[in-house]
Formats: structure tokens, C-alpha cells, sequence
DNA sequence: AAAAACTACAACCGCAATTCG
DNA sequence: GCGAATTGCGGTTGTAGTTTT
């Protein structure tokens, strides 16, 4: 038996308000306040037939005093990008440090322009996805990103002696100085095997692009068997294989227990919209893994990522995700 | 000029947490 | 302590407006 309805969904009004009905809310609160109890509000209101729960909404996103709409400064850009790498999508979180902000706003900020503006997505790229996400699926992927602490709320826990990866202005990754603001306490992404790839890298993709999304497997993704490790992220270890310059990039996994999933790339999920549209493919891929039963999933399947498509300097880098910067 | 693609944002929905009787 | 009511939150959707083709 599933809740009572907070109100009589047949006698409210849904969709846009009104001026009529904007002025009417509010003159009522500004007279009366909200009396704690915002269920009972708009029976009190003469004529505004709204449910309290709209109501609340309304005001808390648009009526009340002191609310700014728009026209992001650069400073709430850093911060909303800051304590989004670091906390992820708590959004009242994020907006009780920019006074005047609400949580429906900078979240709808973030969907809209940040994320693309750090990520640099197409339009075509980002129309998809958006598509996609409409018919319910795939961006399960981008969902992952949301709560990097979710795991483990624990901030003690991170890895200490990394804890101050920040996300870099890919153009000041030469200079190893860090966009986002040193004190920033970041959780580890995903990390590779150091061993693996040259210590003089100057700029190493994967590590590099585990910072830009590197995900939680959480239970909702059926990673739930990971053995998750300090830093909230579970052990998902990119490695590089093979010599000539089309070697593949293959994830291998550390103390994984792969219980139900045979195929490791998928933890790359979470990174691959940082790679091109052909990389996406359906089915099997053509290399010996079998697929089977993830197809079904809402996890579309990946090709192997090949190190060629992965900028190896900086320059490439910086070509690839020129719209990374924010400045 | 029209259609398609895309953006931006308000609002809704469902769920979890909290409060209340 | 328990269950219902309410609140708060984050994800998602609807749609008007804008830009591109």
C-alpha cells in the first residue's frame, strides 16, 4: 500500500504559475509567513489552487527575497565546480555557499552549461546523450559520477598521500599548477598502474581522464561485489598492453571480484564520454569478450580504446579538450 | 522561410529523512 | 516506539525560445 498523496491531485493546478498566482503566494507569506506547514499553505490562499509541494518549490526557487537568476560569475563557476569534484551533486550542499543561489538553479547551471563547459561536449554529442537519457537509458554512466563520497563519507579514508589531486586547466597541466584550489580535498578517481606507463610521462591520459569522472561503481551499476578501496573508488586499474603505437588500452581490475562480469573495460564507464561518438558500438566487440549478458544493461558497451585516440602530450591534450578550461 | 536540432530553465516526481502526534 | 505526515533533495521531464541546417 503506497502513501497517501500529499494532496488532491485532481483539484491542483500543474505546470508554469501564473503572475496571478506568483503574486498571491507571495503576498500571502509575506503577510502571513509560511506557517510551518506548507501542505496546509494553499488551502489558506484564496484562489491558488496548488498543491504545497509546488508551492514550496515555487517560493524557495523564485519568489522569495534576494534570489539572483543567471549571469554566473566566474568565481560561482569555480566554486559550483570546485565542490561538485569534491561532493559531488548535493546541490543545497553547493548552493548554501553561494548566497542568493538555489539548489534548482546551479543545478540546472551545471547540466546545462558547466558540465559541457568543462567537458567540452558537441552539441550533437550532448543531444544524444540527452536523448538517450529520455528513453531511460544509458547515462547510468553520468549518473556514476554524482556522490564520489557516497561510498565512503569517511574523507579520513582517502588515500592521504593523494589527496590533493585537483582538476587541472589542461593548459596549465604543463606547469603542473592546479586550476582548482589546492586546499580542495578531492577523492581519488580511478588510478592506473604506475608501473605501466613511462614515470616521465609528462602528461598521462588515463590519469588524467580518471580525474574528469572517474567513477564509484555503486550498487546500482551491479559493481556491488567490488572490493571498493580507500578512496571510495573501487579498484579499477587502466593498464597499458602491447608495443607499436596501436596498442590498446585495457583496464585490468586489482583485487576484483568479478562475481557476474567478465568484461573489465566497463569500468571505464564514467570516462567514456570524454572519447568520440565511434567509439560507442552495441553488441559484441569483436574481441574475443564475450558481452553477453551486459547488452541488455543500461551500460552501453565500449570498444577498446585505442592509445592512438588518447592525446599523449599536451598539446594533444589540449586540442582534445580545448573547452575543458573555464577561463 | 521552414524544419530540425539544440538550449535553458521551470516544474514535476519519487524517495529518503525528519518531524509530529 | 511507531506510523503517518511533511519536508528536502536530486533526478528527470516538458516546453518555449533560440540557433543551425
Amino acid at each position: 500500500m503506497g502513501r497517501a498523496p500529499c494532496c488532491d491531485k485532481a483539484n491542483v493546478k500543474k505546470g508554469p504559475w501564473s503572475p496571478e498566482e506568483d503574486a498571491k503566494l507571495k503576498s500571502y507569506i509575506e503577510k502571513h509567513g509560511t506557517g510551518g506547514n506548507w501542505i496546509a499553505l494553499p488551502q489558506k490562499i484564496v484562489g491558488l489552487k496548488r498543491c504545497g509541494k509546488s508551492c514550496r518549490l515555487r517560493w524557495l526557487n523564485y519568489l522569495r527575497p534576494n534570489i539572483k537568476h543567471g549571469g554566473f560569475s566566474e568565481e560561482e563557476d569555480r566554486i559550483i565546480c570546485s565542490l561538485y569534484v569534491s561532493i559531488g551533486s548535493r546541490w543545497s550542499i553547493i548552493a548554501a555557499q553561494l548566497p542568493g543561489r538555489t539548489d534548482n538553479d546551479i543545478k540546472n547551471y551545471w547540466n546545462t552549461r558547466l558540465k559541457k563547459k568543462l567537458f567540452g561536449k558537441q552539441r550533437k554529442e550532448h543531444h544524444h546523450q540527452q536523448q538517450a537519457t529520455r528513453r531511460g537509458n544509458a547515462l547510468k554512466q553520468m549518473q556514476q559520477m554524482k556522490r564520489p563520497l557516497e561510498n565512503n563519507n569517511n574523507a579520513t579514508n582517502y588515500g592521504a598521500e593523494n589527496n590533493n589531486i585537483a582538476i587541472f586547466s589542461l593548459n596549465e597541466a604543463h606547469n603542473n599548477i592546479p586550476y582548482w584550489p589546492q586546499q580542495q580535498q578531492l577523492p581519488l578517481g580511478p588510478h592506473y598502474n604506475q608501473g605501466s606507463l613511462p614515470a616521465s610521462d609528462p602528461i598521462n591520459p588515463i590519469e588524467n581522464l580518471s580525474k574528469f569522472g572517474g567513477q564509484s561503481m555503486g550498487e546500482e551499476s551491479g559493481y556491488s561485489n567490488m572490493n571498493n578501496n580507500a578512496n571510495g573508488y573501487g579498484h579499477f586499474l587502466p593498464i597499458m598492453q602491447g608495443q607499436s603505437s596501436n596498442q590498446m588500452v585495457e583496464v585490468e581490475v586489482e583485487n576484483y571480484n568479478m562475481t557476474g562480469y567478465e568484461d573489465p573495460r566497463r569500468v571505464l564507464c564514467g570516462l567514456e564520454f570524454l572519447f568520440e561518438d565511434h567509439h560507442q558500438i552495441l553488441g559484441t566487440n569483436g574481441h574475443g569478450c564475450d558481452m553477453g549478458s551486459l547488452q541488455s544493461s543500461s551500460c552501453p558497451n565500449y570498444e577498446p580504446i585505442m592509445l592512438q585516440d588518447l592525446p599523449t602530450t599536451a598539446e594533444q591534450y589540449n586540442a582534445k579538450f580545448d573547452d575543458l578550461r573555464i577561463l
